[in-house]
DNA sequence: GGCCATAGCGCG
DNA sequence: AAAGCGCGCTATGGCC
């Protein structure tokens, strides 16, 4: 049973209309009065409906915040956008508006562009003239309207159905397609409840960190004392007081005038090079990235009551990989991971897919050596024996394997990954034919029919033959990674979906048992204490459900071993 | 004042 | 000229 849902006329009334699976009507309509329209509809529904709405982003933290969960949804945005990408019409606008706009041969209205994240919790981060209307929860920007006179419930029914149509049609290409869509709404679900819940952040043991590494705060954002001292060491050791350390071309100058020759000022070129101020600015460069990324002021912006609340953007990755906005909820660095501690009576379970990507591949290609491989707990060691013959090859197999996913090589890795390509040639042929079709400008698709965008007609245009040939090169690498990198996005969204579904059976309450983290192979759970051996069970559960829905008979093993911790630091 | 590109580095 | 994939974010510096 699916219940196609729009806003009603009044504040936070609904409009209800039962359809079936391909989307014709399948009862009465309803209206519902505000205020939580939906949520009241969503508690008094069975848990089973699948709820239509036009983006779980727009609709779902309103019937979240009013205490109601929604178990399925069908996202007509997230499903628009697979559905555009499967016909190579990729990145084109993906709102209930647009589609509508499509299907009736209308202007298409461009997608709202969304809002800067630079408004945290309490916003007003630059003291800027943002009303204080605003400030205080997420704003959504509006989504794009509806032509004058449409029924937004018409609309809606319409486009459903449609999309219903399509993805059958999409189906037949990629038989997986329709988890595909499903897991992408699923996502979006886990996306907004995962940003309400935010993730546990202690102040105390946050400061704690940085003033080890940093020294106390200083007033006015200025620099702490041991970042100042080694400013001003590597300034004197250059011989400029003057020298700015936070600016590359400054440094890269007077490091010249050292007599240091380097084309950057990169930690990967410094280091190794021999002169006295190169440890001091390596050490400020580390500690300063601490302490404009992810210290006072960033807590300040985006950590409230105790938790960081970013916002989550599934599918926001080319590849359908999740993005985030605001805080770089995707690169919380491990030096201040300890920060993040389970609340009081409960734990953090803390589980990723090792060597996600590898394994996946290996599943695309069902290459018989790198299949049998994946048996294996460290795949890694486990081709440097089959592939090079020396267990102590490890690191170079690791290099060898990733150049071969990322399109790299050329330079020492070559005898290692002419060795992969002897053993594992099956595995190594797909990634060449991926580059193939990507440096033609074709498209290609993960497992469950995700499509990379095509070239842009007249991509090589005025180009010579050396640039024509590197950007063609470029395409091939992004293509060649696009197999592996978004079929194990497929993965993750399949993993993402089933656990959330089980997360929600453990407990009584909402927060008994949820996600506070996802990050590409990676889930944070917070659970009540009681819950930790079922909360690892649930994990587990899901990820084995993943590997056999989205790589199904193929004999992968893809490992996903759980930790129940109090802190992230003690598994990260 | 704002806008934009670049360099660099954190994460996977 | 050479280039291993995908991101978000900060500071700098050139520009209007």
């Amino acid at each position: 049973m699916r219940i196609c849902v729009v806003a009603g006329p009044g504040p936070g009334s609904a409009r209800l209309a039962p359809v079936d699976d391909a989307g014709a009507p399948a009862g009465p309509r309803r209206d519902v009065p505000g205020p939580d329209a939906i949520a009241a509809a969503v508690r008094e529904a069975p848990p089973d409906v699948r709820w239509v709405w036009a983006d779980a982003t727009q609709t779902y933290p309103a019937v979240l915040a009013a205490g109601a969960r929604v178990e399925r949804c069908h996202d007509v945005a997230h499903t628009e956008a697979q559905l555009l990408g499967a016909v190579g019409r990729w990145g084109e606008p993906r709102s209930l508006a647009a589609a509508w706009a499509r299907l009736t041969g209308g202007p298409v209205p461009p997608d709202p562009e969304p809002l800067p994240a630079a408004l945290g919790p309490g916003g007003d981060a630059d003291g800027g003239v943002q009303d204080a209307l605003f400030d205080a929860v997420d704003v959504p920007s509006a989504p794009a309207a509806l032509p004058p006179g449409t029924d937004p419930l018409d609309v809606l029914v319409a486009v459903h159905a449609d999309q219903q149509r399509r993805v059958a049609a999409a189906r037949a290409v990629s038989p997986g397609f329709t988890l595909l869509v499903a897991a992408e709404s699923a996502s979006a679900l886990a996306a907004v409840e995962m940003s309400a819940a935010g993730l546990p952040w202690r102040a105390d043991l946050h400061d704690a960190v940085l003033v080890e590494a940093l020294g106390p705060r200083a007033p006015h954002g200025g620099r702490p004392p041991r970042l100042q001292a080694l400013a001003e060491e590597v300034a004197r050791l250059l011989g400029d007081p003057r020298l700015n350390p936070d600016s590359p071309p400054d440094v890269l100058r007077a490091l010249r005038r050292a007599g240091v020759l380097v084309s950057s000022t990169r930690r990967h070129e410094l280091r190794g090079v021999d002169h006295p101020a190169v440890g001091p600015l390596l050490q400020y460069k580390e500690l300063s990235r601490l302490h404009t990324a992810n210290g006072w002021a960033w807590r300040e912006q985006w950590v409230r009551d105790g938790r960081f609340r970013p916002e989550y953007v599934p599918g926001g990755v080319v590849s359908g990989r999740w993005a985030s906005r605001g805080g770089g909820a995707l690169q919380i660095p491990k030096a201040v991971r300890g920060a993040v501690v389970a609340d009081p009576g409960r734990v953090l379970v803390v589980a990723d897919a090792g060597q996600l990507e590898p394994r996946v591949l290996a599943a695309l290609s069902a290459d018989p050596g790198m299949v049998a491989a994946t048996q294996a707990g460290d795949l890694y060691a486990e081709i440097a024996t089959r592939a090079l013959g020396r267990t102590d090859a490890r690191a170079e197999a690791k290099i060898a394997l990733l150049s071969a996913m990322y399109g790299g090589g050329a330079g020492s890795a070559a005898p290692a990954l002419a060795a992969l390509r002897r053993r594992f040639p099956a595995a190594l042929e797909l990634l060449e034919e991926a580059a193939r079709t990507g440096e033609d400008g074709g498209s290609v698709r993960s497992v469950l029919g995700r499509t990379s965008p095509v070239a842009a007609p007249g991509w090589l245009d005025g180009l010579g033959p050396e640039a024509a040939g590197g950007r063609a090169r470029a395409r091939g690498r992004f293509t060649r990674n696009f197999v592996v990198q978004a079929s194990a996005a497929d993965w993750a969204g399949v993993l993402v979906a089933g656990l959330r579904t089980r997360l929600a059976a453990l407990g009584d309450r909402p927060d008994d048992a949820r996600l506070v983290f996802f990050q590409h192979d990676e889930v944070v759970l917070e659970v009540r204490e009681a819950l930790a051996a079922a909360a690892v069970g649930a994990v587990t559960d899901a990820g084995s459900e993943a590997t056999r829905l989205v790589l199904p008979g193929t004999g992968v093993r893809v490992p996903l071993e759980a930790a129940v911790v109090r802190s992230y630091a003690e598994k990260g």
